[in-house]
DNA sequence: CGTATTTGACCAGCGC
DNA sequence: GCGCTGGTCAAATACG
């Protein structure tokens, strides 16, 4: 058994290779595909006939009649799930974005742009980036330049939420989402009876989630805070590992989990658990980039002053596809189902705004996923391979 | 040598 | 109760 697993993993080692190969190839087709891809996502007639995981710890996928309800992938509310540069950084990577009207749309003369794309009844933000294709070791480096320094928390905004645990055992419950068990978490770390009791709390009260879908080869992205890898698993139906990551800061409890799409390599999904109780760690790029009137408009690819690797290399430009059909968002549509800025690029009021309409709206309807196979429904999951295909042919 | 990663083992939860 | 799976631990290993 687990010699198979091995082999699988070596197997998908191997696939990893070649399909990091074939994103060079097919790199300048980028563009297109991605459209293509969020094209695809954005008819709800998609969002019917989705099979669910066969993950039996992940497959509560909920279909609502046809309606699948992807703000079920998170089981909880949380406050800033992102780190300070996708939520607190003044020049927020909204700005990077084409902003005609406030219009997210293609951009014709990059591989990075943004669509967003409500769904109907979903109230879930699913996030994209478009990252570049650039080597692992690029970004260790650049997390290495991190250095205690912040200014302000990403958990200074409180957020009124649910757990999962909460919604399943009291609907329409909402909780505060707190860390206090994090240093006791850490303070617990010893004999095996104490981390069963830990797991049991764990259980219990379990950090929120926060999922986020990026296009990139790098599976461990950097987004600006430390992580030490602590394990990694093989995932069922899935040719590829999904990395469990613990923010390195003492007392700070945050994980992630790094796994990419088993239906297409480049999309990886990051998923965020927990709130950082600790500021953001500014590097000296940032603070530069913080004071560099060049981000407003500037080209991401015009920098020249030493930067936080995600921010040169466009890491967090997000392809911007919010799922939320909440009351403030639903104005915020256009006609066309191109996505409306609701805050004209101020990503510090826009993202805390959306994140916190999602989790208070959904607080009836949130279950154990977040992975994956969950956040992606397969058929979604499938358009993208056959457009990704058709793509192809048309070469 | 300190730190980060890898990886096999272990545990808990869930479905049958 | 058993098997499967996800999640975590921690010793071994790699790396700078």
């Amino acid at each position: 058994m687990e010699k198979k697993i091995e082999e699988d993993h070596h197997h998908h080692q191997q696939q990893q290779q070649q399909q990091k190969e074939q994103l060079n190839s097919t790199k300048n087709t980028e563009t297109k595909i991605q459209q293509q891809i969020f094209q695809a996502t954005s008819s709800s007639s998609h969002m019917e006939n989705l099979d669910t995981s066969s993950d039996h710890h992940h497959n509560q996928l909920e279909l609502a009649g046809n309606n699948i309800n992807l703000s079920s992938i998170f089981d909880a509310p949380v406050s800033s799930p992102f780190p300070y540069s996708y939520l607190e950084d003044p020049n927020p990577f909204l700005d990077f974005l084409p902003q005609d009207n406030h219009q997210f749309s293609s951009s014709s003369n990059s591989s990075s742009f943004s669509y967003a794309l409500p769904l109907q009844n979903n109230n879930t933000n699913l996030f994209f980036t478009d990252l570049p294709l650039l080597q692992p070791s690029t970004t260790k480096a650049a997390s290495s330049e991190v250095v205690n320094a912040a200014p302000t928390s990403p958990n200074s905004t409180s957020v009124s939420s649910s757990s999962k645990e909460a919604a399943n055992d009291i609907t329409d419950k909402e909780v505060i989402l707190k860390d206090p068990e994090e240093g006791e978490q850490q303070e617990q770390k010893g004999t095996k009876p104490q981390l069963k009791a830990k797991k049991k709390n764990q259980k219990k009260a379990r950090e929120a989630r926060f999922a986020f879908l990026t296009r990139s080869d790098i599976d461990n992205l950097d987004d600006g805070y430390r992580w030490r890898k602590y394990g990694q698993k093989a995932v069922k139906n899935s040719p590829y590992p999904r990395s469990y990551y613990r923010c390195t800061t003492v007392g700070c409890g945050v994980k992630k989990r790094v796994e990419r799409s088993s239906d297409d390599p480049y999309i990886v999904m990051t998923t965020y658990e927990g709130q950082h109780s600790h500021p953001f760690p500014m590097t000296r790029g940032h603070i530069a980039m913080l004071t560099s009137p060049i981000l407003n408009k500037a080209s991401p690819t015009s920098f020249a002053i030493p930067q936080p690797h995600y921010l040169l290399t466009r890491h967090h430009q997000p392809y911007s596809s919010m799922y939320n059909n909440s009351p403030n968002m639903t104005n915020q549509t256009s006609s066309d189902g191109t996505f409306v800025n609701p805050r004209s690029s101020s990503l510090h009021g826009f993202s805390y705004d959306v994140l916190s309409q999602a989790y208070t709206s959904t607080t009836s309807a949130i279950r154990d996923h977040g992975l994956l196979q969950d956040i992606l429904p397969s058929k979604i999951r499938s358009d993208t391979i056959n457009n990704r295909i058709n793509e192809d042919d048309k070469k």
